[in-house]
DNA sequence: GGGCAAATGTAATGCCGTTACATTCGGTCG
DNA sequence: CGACCGAATGTAACGGCATTACATTTGCCC
């Protein structure tokens, strides 16, 4: 009976709802439940579901760490930050989402997009160039995590496959084999990335 | 009076609400609203509103042509083939993450995967490298449709600016002034894909 | 102890998807 | 023709959601 609600209880318990059941999960009802408290007293304390949302991104975003980035040349560089950021990411998969609707994803990309214009400057990129290099880094980077979110949150996917090769076609077996079952994400991200980077800081 | 319900009448007043007012404003009730008819009349002859929203993912399915590529080099017409699909998908864009969320993109993506295929096999790639290449080409189109999707359904962005470069940065002006004001989407998506083709084209 | 604001609770409103049940309509068959 | 039966539609609810008007309690200060 002592222990009077706060602001950053109510923030607790929705960091625990979203932890263990998921975005979804996370009403104003199974808060108040949680905390054993009407929902009044959560909209007396913390104000909005919206604002439940915020708090939740800001914690994402201070709990997000990205480590110092591996390699010799400016390109493994570039590659292990942008890897760093998705691991870090990751971590905070439903979040994602919601701190790019917000315009938040770019506070927290803050620092890696520092870290990596250093490193594509490094790489002999200047100007225009530069600055659109290291959005479209980051910008690939934040495409596959809300891509990845979308998908998770799906409960079962329908995974027809299409033939597309009826007839002889010009294109070797192998790859009509990798080219009809579904890809692995991951590695389909380290891909584009290595492509990625390798083009952008090749001279025009 | 004569007009009886069916299946195809309720899919259509389904698309011309998500046409004029978004996904979000399409309920069951605004939609036996706008049929003037009760709610258990949709349920009888589309069934669910997944069924409707899967009626809605073959209608756009079916609408998207993607034209032919242009260009001489095979690089060229990857290029205007992502482009192409891109245009295509941003027309319906409230319904490609729905599309995602149930596989359905891999089937919509369909003919473009197989021209992109072509085009990389004609840029000499072969087996796993030509399937990984076409999947992460595809997947970056597809990343950044969704991307944008989830951010056209937000009212306000944030736009809080970071200073990134307090002291003497090793970047030069032109580029920090670019980095700190938010880019256009659009360009960065043509920025990223030129690069990633060149990538993925060029020698490992 | 009285008063006052902070904190919490009760109970409602209006959305949403969905469905149990009653009703009407249209055609078929005796 | 009229009974019948299933297809089609309507009524009215259920449970869940976010939110809020209003009453009530609690804790603290004077």
């Amino acid at each position: 009976m002592g222990d009077r609600l706060t602001r950053d209880v109510v923030i607790d318990a929705a960091v625990a709802i979203v932890e263990s059941e998921g975005l979804v999960a996370l009403s104003m009802r199974a808060l108040c439940e949680k905390l054993d408290v009407a929902v009044t007293s959560i909209y007396w304390h913390v104000g909005n579901k919206e604002a439940i949302l915020d708090a939740l991104v800001d914690r994402m975003s201070s709990s997000i760490v990205t480590s110092m980035p591996k390699g010799r040349t400016p390109e493994q560089r570039i590659v292990s930050t942008a890897q760093s950021i998705l691991a870090a990411l990751e971590a905070h998969a439903g979040l994602v989402g919601i701190a790019h609707q917000r315009g938040r994803l770019t506070v927290v990309f803050a620092p890696a997009r520092r870290q990596l214009a250093i490193e594509f400057a490094a790489a002999g990129l200047r100007g225009v160039r530069l600055a659109e290099a290291t959005n479209a880094t980051l910008h690939y980077v934040a495409a596959h995590c809300i891509t990845i979110g979308v998908i998770s949150r799906s409960p079962e996917q329908s995974h027809e496959t299409v033939d597309l090769w009826p007839a002889g076609a010009p294109i070797d077996r192998v790859a009509v084999r990798r080219l009809q079952d579904t890809p692995d994400t991951d590695r389909l991200f380290d891909v584009g990335l290595a492509a990625l980077t390798r083009g952008l800081i090749a001279r025009s």
